[in-house]
DNA sequence: TAATGAACACTCTGTTCATCC
DNA sequence: GGATGAACAGAGTGTTCATTA
């Protein structure tokens, strides 16, 4: 049951890197929990036809977390109900700044082969 | 065992369409057979860290055969010894020209995405 | 050894289910 | 019904193996 690992052949980002970027910025702004990160992304991405998933947003969330780089507390929510929701902050200014800088990278470089595929193939 | 599908959420081109694309535009100017554009496309991409596999070639190419938008012949290789190899030409234009335009929509979507990415996040 | 193709296996992520307010 | 999380499952594709010239 050995499991191999497999090679990367490096094509475009991954929706969950994606993710992880957008959920930096945001809570560097200001306190988010899950769902409302959805909305937000919903609402962001949904005009270019990407609509991610719940879960998706809870993976890159709890990433995060393993990474180091975020850190959750929980809060009453706002009004009548007293449901406790899982609001994170950031934990590592460092580690954020340094994913960050992986990511636009890798967005660069995923730009430019987008770029270079419209030149290619439409001349 | 009732297979249910999936949606997509509309992240980002697959590589799947991305390889047929560049496929078509080099047979549009030349015959291939398969490892040529495998070695073609490892050329053009290398430098964007992106090195596609053998086997994904050939599920584009089989792709593009059940698409009715190539057709293949087998040719004697030229050289020394005469091995067959599987060669391929345009079979209908008018499918070819559509499948372009559509790729070049989401890539132009895609594009976009990015684009975003990067203002939103790298202010 | 080059070329083709298919089987196998792993990753990513979409879907569904379970809890708890 | 909103929020969180985990289990389950399928699509996409990387890896390996088989075949033939």
């Amino acid at each position: 049951m050995s499991t191999r690992k497999r090679e990367s052949t490096g094509f475009l980002i991954k929706q969950r890197a994606f993710l992880k970027l957008y959920i930096i910025t945001n809570i560097e702004n200001r306190r988010w929990y899950g769902l409302q990160l959805l909305d937000e992304m919903k609402k962001e991405f949904g005009p270019f036809g990407f609509e991610p998933q719940h879960s998706e947003i809870y993976r890159a969330l709890h990433d995060l977390l393993e990474d180091g780089i975020l850190t959750r507390g929980k809060i009453k929510k706002n009004g009548s109900k007293y449901q406790e929701v899982a609001v994170y902050t950031i934990k590592d200014q460092e580690k954020a700044k340094t994913y960050k800088k992986m990511v636009k990278a890798d967005l660069d470089r995923c730009s430019h082969l987008l770029r270079k595929a419209l030149e290619d193939n439409y001349a």
